[in-house]
DNA sequence: AGCTAAACGGACCGGGCGGTCAACTTGTTA
DNA sequence: TAACAAGTTGACCGCCCGGTCCGTTTAGCT
C-alpha cells in the first residue's frame, strides 16, 4: 500500500516541529485548537499540515499515539518491578503528570483512522492489567479492580485540576494520592457494578 | 433595573420547554450543542431562544443554576444530619448521579454574566465546607480535605464514565465508591499540596 | 370585538473553521 | 548543474455557528 520512501529532509524537520506545536497547542486549548494556530506555531503553512496528516483527527491521533507508546513502554518495564504496588502508582503518576488536557480522549474508538493507535491502546491495556494483577497478588490494592478502572482513574486528576483557577503545577498529585488510597484493599465493602 | 412584569402565558411555557431541551441537549452533547438544535428540540424558533437568554452562555448558566441550587439545598439540609460521614457521601452521590456531562464547568468564573450563579456557587461551597468539617469532626474523613476537594472529586465519576463505551447507567457509583474510600482517615501519609 | 404590546420565528449576517488546490520552491539524484 | 519529483504555501471554498432583525402572530385587557 504505502511505499515507504524516506522523507525529504525539510519535510522531516517540518513534521517534527508540527508534532511539537500540535502537542503544545492541544495541551493548552484542548481539541478545539485550530489547525491554523498549530501551523502558525510550528512556523509552517496550513496546507503543509494537511499534507502530513490528511485530517485534524489524524494529527491528534499522532500526538496521542506517542503519549500512549511512552506510557506502554513504561508499563512494560514496571511489570518486572520488585514491588508491584509502588510500580502501579508510578505508572499512574507518569500518566497524570505528563499529559495535560489530552485526557481520556484516546479511549474513543479510533474508528480505524489509525490502526497503530488501536494497537498501542491494546498494548497499554494489557500491560496495565498485568501490573494490576501483580499488585493484587501482592495485596497492594483491592482485588475487585480492573485495568480499565486504573486507566480511567489515572486520568481523573488532570481533569479535576483543569477546573481550578490557578492550579499549582503539581496539584494533580494531591488528587492522585486520594484516588490511589481509594484503591487500597482496606476499603469499605465491595465495589458496585 | 428590570421591571418585573409577569411573563405572558405562552412565553412562560416556551421558556420552560426551552430550559428542558437545553438541559437535555447539553447533557447529551456537551456545551457544543448548537442553539439551533436546542430550539428545534424545544419546538420553538431560534430567535425565541435569544429573546429569553441574550447569549448561549446565559442559557447554559440558567441550566447549571438550578442544578447548583438543588445541590445547595440538599447540602443545607444534610448539615443537620445525625451522621455526617454518610451525609457527605449522600451529597456526593446526588452530585454525581444527577448531572451528566455538565461536569465541573460551573466552576468557571461566570464573569458576572449571571450574578445569581456566583451566589449559588458560593452558597453551595459554604454548605459543603460545613459538611466536610462536621464529617472531619466525626472522624469520618481525613482532616486534610477541603470543600473544594470534595466539589472537584464528586464530579470526577461522571467524567470518567463518559469515556467508557457502553456504561451501565450507574457505573458512576463504582468510581464514587473508590474516591470516597480515598477520603477516609486511614489513608497513607499526608496529602501533597 | 378590537387594540396594543409582548412574543415569536426564520431569513439573514459576519466570522471562523476544516479542508482543497494550483502555482511556486527546494531537496535530491544522476 | 540540470531536471524532476517532493514539498510548501496561502488564497480560496463550503459549511456551520452564534447572534440580529423585522414582519407576523397572539395573549391579555377593556
Amino acid at each position: 500500500m504505502t511505499t515507504d520512501r524516506p522523507l525529504r529532509a525539510d519535510a522531516a524537520r517540518n513534521r517534527a516541529s508540527l508534532l511539537a506545536a500540535a502537542t503544545a497547542e492541544f495541551a493548552e486549548r484542548g481539541f478545539d485548537a485550530s489547525v491554523a494556530d498549530i501551523a502558525r506555531r510550528a512556523g509552517i503553512g496550513k496546507g503543509t499540515v494537511f499534507r502530513h496528516f490528511p485530517t485534524k483527527d489524524d494529527l491528534l491521533a499522532a500526538v496521542v499515539l506517542d503519549r500512549i507508546d511512552g506510557l506502554a513502554a513504561l508499563a512494560r518495564e514496571l511489570i518486572e518491578a520488585p514491588s508491584p504496588g509502588p510500580a502501579l502508582r508510578q505508572l499512574m503518576e507518569a500518566a497524570a503528570g505528563q499529559q495535560r488536557q489530552l485526557d481520556l480522549s484516546f479511549l474513543r474508538e479510533a474508528g480505524g483512522v489509525n490502526a497503530r493507535l488501536d494497537d498501542a491502546r491494546t498494548d497499554l491495556f494489557a500491560s496495565i492489567t498485568a501490573l494490576v494483577e501483580r499488585a493484587q497478588a501482592a495485596g497492594a490494592i483491592r482485588p475487585d479492580i480492573s485495568g480499565l478502572d486504573v486507566i480511567l482513574l489515572m486520568c481523573a486528576p488532570n481533569y479535576v485540576v483543569s477546573y481550578v483557577p490557578d492550579p499549582a503545577p503539581d496539584l494533580w498529585r494531591r488528587y492522585l494520592a486520594i484516588i490511589f488510597d481509594g484503591l487500597s484493599p482496606d476499603g469499605a465493602g465491595p465495589l458496585p457494578a
